[in-house]
RNA sequence: GCCGAAAUAGCACAACUGGUAGUGCAACUGAUUUGUAAUCAGUAGGUUGUUGGUUCAAGUCCAAUUUUCGGCACCA
C-alpha cells in the first residue's frame, strides 16, 4: 500500500504497487503525456517502474535535464535500431551519452561515410516519428546471453561475462531492436524530434588500444528544434573563434609540414607571445624567483638518471655527435638541478626559486597535434622551487595564488581544478607518496578550492594538481600545473643537496610548477578567448594612424614617431585609399584603436579616435591620447577593474 | 600510434560520368587625393602535397608517402 508523496509535499495512497506512469495518469493527462521518467526517492527509473513502497516521486520531463539526457541515451538505442534494418551485419557495442548528445561504438564491414550519416539520422526520425514505445523487460542471465547470442551480438555477451554477479539485466525492446541497459529510457520515442549524426570517429573497444578499433557514432540531440538550432548556431560561433583560423587571418604564425607540430611564429604573433611571456617575467620578479637558461641538449645518462629515459624515451628526440648520445630536453627540471647544485646551500638559502621560459621538445604522437594546443615544440614558463618540507604548504599555497591572478588578468575566471595521485609506474617509497599527496590535498582544502580527484593520474615522480581552461568549443586543455617531487632531488636520482640546522646534508623537496604551462597553447586559448580581439596590452598592434590624403603624411608620420616613444605599438596607414577602405580593413584585423587625421585634426593638432566595435571618441590631443592608452593597457585583461 | 576523411594560386572556394585548371579577395601597375566597414581599370600568379602506376589523355582512377582535419589511445 504505497503513500506517494510529490514535490508540492501532497501525498497520494495506492492499494497495490503502481507505475511511474499511472500516478503520472492520475494526476492529469497532460503530465502523463509529458512524463519521461520518474525519481524515486532521489534514484531515476522507468516510467513503467512499480513502486511497491512508500516513496516521494518526482516526475521528470523533458524541461528536466536529466528528461533530455534518458532522452538522449534512448536516442543512442535509436542509432543502433535504424543502422540494424540497414545494416544487419553490425554489432553493437557501447551507446552513452554525452555532453549535448550521444554516441554509439559499432563494429562492422562496412565504413560508415558523411553521406551514409544523413541516410541513417533520417531513418532515425523516420522511427521516432512512429512514436512507437519502449518496452523494458528484466530477462535472466541465461535469457540475456541467449537473447544476444541469437544476435551475434560478440561485444553485448562480453559485458554480460564482465558482470558476473549481476542476475537480472535490464532489455529495452525497441521495436525488432533490443538493447541492454540500466536505464531509464523513454517510455515512447516520440519525445525525439531534434537530432543530428555529427561525426563518425574512431575509437578502441574499451578505451585500450591493445583492442579492435571500432567505428563510433556521434550525434546531438535536444528537446525541441530551436534547442538544435541554437547548438548547431553556437559551434558555428565557436568556430569562428577557432585559433588555427585566426592565426591565418590575423597573421599570427603558421604551421608547416617541413616542422610538424612546431609553429612558425610572425611578427604579429611574436609581439603576443612577447606581451605574454614579459608579462610572466614581471611576475617572476614580483615574487622572488631567479630567471635562469639551460641548455636544450643534454648527455642521455642524465635522462636515464632522472627516470624520464626509461619512461618517455619514444617521445625523446635524440641527437648523437662524437660517440655520446644525446637527448633534447623534454623537461626542464634536471637542468635546474645542475644549477640549484652549483655550489653548496645552506638551509637558511631555501627556499630557491628557479624559473626559465624553457624550450622542451617532446615526439608527440602524430595524432595528437591540434593547432597551438598540441605541440611538439613549446615554451613552458616553468619553474622549480626547492625546500624544506616544513615550506611545501606555504610554496604551494602562493603557486595556487599566482595562478588566479595571473588567469585572471588575462580574463580566465572559469578555471577547473584536478588533482592527480600516485599512477602504477613511478618512482619513490608508498609513504614518501603518502606526505606528497597529504601536503596537496591539505593545500587545497586550506584554500577552499573545488576540484576534482583523478586517482593514478600523477606524475611518475609526484602527485600534481593542475589548472584547465576550455578553448572555443568545451575542449579542456591543461594548462598551469604544481607537482610535488620527493624523488629527482634523492641521492640516487639527481641528488640535490643542503645543508641542515644539524650540519648534515639533506635532499630538499622539489615543487614543479608552471602557470600558463605552453606559452604555445596559452596564447592559443587567448586567440580563442578573445577571438583575436585581444584587450590592449595584449594586441599586436595596438593603434593604426589613418591619413585621409597624401598631406597628412609628414603629421602621421610625427604622430606615429611619438606614440612608439611612449611605448606603444602603432602602425600607419598612408596607402592611397578611401578611409572606409582602410578602416574596414584594420577593423577586421580587430585593432583596438583607429585614429584618423585629415585637415582638421592636422589643424587642431589632434586625432579623431575609432574604438574598436565602432565608437567614435571624437578628438583627443596628444596627451589625451596617451592617458586614453595608458589607461586601457593598465587595465590588462581583467574582466572587472 | 590507431580508425576515417581531406589536400587545387597568398586566402576562401569551383572544375558533370577522365578531355585546354577557373572565380572572388589579396598582390602588382595605372588613374583617382579620398572623412569612419570595400573607388575604377588593367597585369601577373598554379608541375593540382610528394612519388610511382593505369590510360591516347589524370586535378579527377589505383598504390605508396607526407601533412592536415574529426575522434580514440597517449600527454613528464
Amino acid at each position: 500500500m504505497p503513500i506517494i508523496t510529490l514535490p508540492d509535499g501532497s501525498t497520494q495512497q495506492f492499494d497495490e504497487a503502481v507505475s511511474v506512469m499511472q500516478v503520472a495518469q492520475g494526476i492529469g493527462e497532460g503530465l502523463a503525456r509529458a512524463t519521461v521518467a520518474g525519481r524515486v526517492n532521489g534514484r531515476l527509473v522507468d516510467a513503467s517502474d512499480l513502486i511497491t513502497k512508500d516513496s516521494s516521486l518526482e516526475l521528470v520531463t523533458m524541461r528536466d535535464e536529466d528528461g533530455v539526457n534518458i532522452m538522449r541515451h534512448s536516442s543512442a538505442h535509436l542509432l543502433g535500431h535504424a543502422l540494424k534494418q540497414m545494416y544487419p551485419d553490425v554489432k553493437m557495442a557501447i551507446g552513452p551519452v554525452v555532453e549535448n548528445g550521444f554516441y554509439y561504438d559499432i563494429e562492422m564491414e562496412h565504413k560508415i561515410t558523411p553521406d551514409d550519416l544523413k541516410q541513417i539520422e533520417k531513418r532515425m526520425l523516420a522511427l521516432a516519428k512512429t512514436k512507437y514505445p519502449v518496452i523494458k523487460k528484466m530477462l535472466s542471465r541465461e535469457e540475456a546471453v541467449a537473447t544476444f547470442e541469437a544476435r551475434d551480438e560478440d561485444y553485448k555477451l562480453e559485458l554480460i561475462r564482465d558482470l558476473p554477479n549481476e542476475t537480472e539485466f535490464g532489455f529495452y525492446f525497441h521495436e525488432e531492436y533490443v538493447d541492454m541497459c540500466v536505464g531509464p529510457h523513454l517510455p515512447h520515442m516520440g519525445f525525439v524530434k531534434a537530432l543530428k549524426l555529427t561525426h563518425i570517429a574512431g575509437a578502441y573497444w574499451r578505451g585500450n588500444s591493445d583492442n579492435t578499433m571500432l567505428q563510433r557514432i556521434y550525434g546531438v540531440a535536444f528537446s525541441d528544434k530551436q534547442a538544435l538550432k541554437d547548438y548547431l548556431l553556437m559551434m558555428e560561433e565557436a568556430e569562428k573563434r577557432d585559433h588555427r583560423k585566426l592565426g591565418k587571418t590575423l597573421d599570427l604564425f603558421h604551421l608547416q609540414d617541413v616542422s610538424p607540430g612546431m609553429a612558425f611564429w610572425h611578427p604579429k604573433g611574436t609581439t603576443l607571445y612577447r606581451v605574454v611571456e614579459e608579462y610572466m617575467r614581471a611576475q617572476l620578479i614580483q615574487n622572488d624567483y631567479e630567471e635562469i637558461r639551460t641548455p636544450l641538449i643534454m648527455d642521455r645518462s642524465l635522462w636515464e638518471k632522472s627516470g624520464h629515459w626509461d619512461k618517455f624515451k619514444d617521445n625523446m628526440f635524440t641527437t648523437e655527435t662524437d660517440n655520446r648520445d644525446y637527448a633534447v630536453k623534454p623537461m626542464n627540471c634536471p637542468g635546474h638541478i645542475q644549477v640549484f647544485n652549483r655550489h653548496l646551500h645552506s638551509y637558511r638559502d631555501l627556499p630557491i626559486r628557479i624559473a626559465e621560459f624553457g624550450l622542451v621538445h617532446r615526439n608527440e604522437p602524430s595524432g595528437t597535434l591540434h593547432g597551438l594546443m598540441r605541440v611538439r615544440s613549446f615554451t613552458q614558463d616553468d619553474a622549480h622551487i626547492f625546500c624544506t618540507e616544513e615550506q611545501i604548504k606555504a610554496e604551494v599555497q602562493a603557486c595556487i595564488d599566482l595562478v588566479f591572478e595571473t588567469y585572471a588578468d588575462f580574463g580566465f575566471d572559469q578555471i577547473a581544478i584536478k588533482f592527480s595521485t600516485r599512477p602504477e609506474q613511478r618512482v619513490g617509497a608508498d609513504d614518501v607518496w603518502d606526505m606528497a599527496e597529504a601536503a596537496l590535498e591539505e593545500t587545497l582544502k586550506d584554500a577552499n578550492l573545488d576540484y576534482v580527484l583523478q586517482p593514478g593520474e600523477g606524475a611518475f615522480y609526484g602527485p600534481k594538481i593542475e589548472f584547465q581552461l576550455k578553448d572555443c568549443i568545451g575542449r579542456v586543455w591543461q594548462c598551469g600545473t604544481i607537482q610535488l617531487d620527493f624523488s629527482m632531488t634523492q641521492a640516487e636520482r639527481l641528488n640535490a643537496v643542503y645543508i641542515g640546522k644539524d650540519n648534515e646534508k639533506h635532499h630538499p623537496v622539489m615543487i614543479h610548477r608552471a602557470i600558463l604551462g605552453s606559452l604555445e597553447r596559452f596564447v592559443g586559448i587567448l586567440i580563442e578567448h578573445y577571438e583575436g580581439k585581444f584587450p590592449t596590452w595584449l594586441a599586436p598592434t595596438q593603434c593604426v594612424i589613418v591619413s585621409i590624403s597624401e598631406v597628412h603624411t609628414k603629421y602621421v608620420a610625427e604622430m606615429s614617431k611619438n606614440l612608439k616613444k611612449h611605448g606603444f605599438r602603432v602602425e600607419s596607414d598612408l596607402r592611397n585609399e578611401k578611409v572606409g577602405f582602410k578602416i574596414r580593413e584594420h577593423t577586421m584585423q580587430r585593432v583596438p584603436y583607429i585614429l584618423v587625421v585629415g585637415d582638421q585634426e592636422m589643424e587642431n593638432g589632434t586625432v579623431n579616435v575609432r574604438a574598436r566595435g565602432g565608437e567614435n571618441l571624437g578628438s583627443f590631443t596628444f596627451s589625451e591620447l596617451v592617458d586614453l592608452f595608458t589607461t586601457d593597457i593598465g587595465k590588462l585583461g581583467r574582466v572587472s577593474a
